[in-house]
DNA sequence: TAAATATGTAACCGTATAGGTTACATCGTG
DNA sequence: CACGATGTAACCTATACGGTTACATATTTA
């Protein structure tokens, strides 16, 4: 079923599916972003997030939208908490309509 | 043409589109929720951020998804990131395709 | 009127994260 | 060899999350 695999780090795309395929090593794009080469390194590895300031630096330099970068940021957040918060449930719900969408 | 008005913060949603329609009390939700009253306040009143942890309580005690709350954040984070930033532009850009929508 | 509930907010705290700088070791290649 | 790219460690600052306690102010209800 694959439900609860770690969604893919924005570091590890950029790395994979922009860097590489445009020849830009991760030093030359620390610079054009305006970001230390380390800090860059990090989001590679996965070991740091892109935040809202990143993704627009990111954005702008490779031309993507920076929702593009959050989203596969949340993605990630998002399991970590559920993995983190594990099966808490409130003592009461208060859903309209169970299951719903939203 | 209305296009950089900040987005609706999550937390006003909440509280109009959830809350309210519920009769669900801040104090209450807050509880239900295991969050302290006074950072439930502070979401709903823009001064705080739904991080995951948040979105997936909300989630949980809502029946909604916590992609959902997490989405409206982030529309707000990559405004306001985008105002700081203001008209900062890479020396060189990187783009494949120029206007890429990615 | 008295009591209870809801709300905002201020002061204060601990912890974590973003992001930076400097420095060092290691690769691979011209 | 020399150079560039990379990873990483140590150290720093600033900010954000989120909590507790406490106080003031409605508003409601017994």
């Amino acid at each position: 079923m694959e439900t609860d695999r770690r969604p893919t780090a924005p570091g590890v795309i950029l790395k994979s599916h922009f860097l590489d395929q445009r020849g830009l090593s991760i030093s030359r794009f620390a610079t054009l972003a305006g970001i230390s080469r380390k800090h860059v390194s990090a989001i590679v590895h996965a070991r740091a997030s892109v935040t809202a300031d990143s993704a627009w630096r990111f954005a702008r330099v490779l031309g993507t939208s920076p929702a593009f970068w959050m989203n596969l940021q949340v993605a990630v957040d998002i399991h970590d908490a559920g993995a983190k918060l594990g099966h808490w449930r409130p003592r009461e719900t208060h859903s309209g309509t169970p299951e719903t969408t939203a």
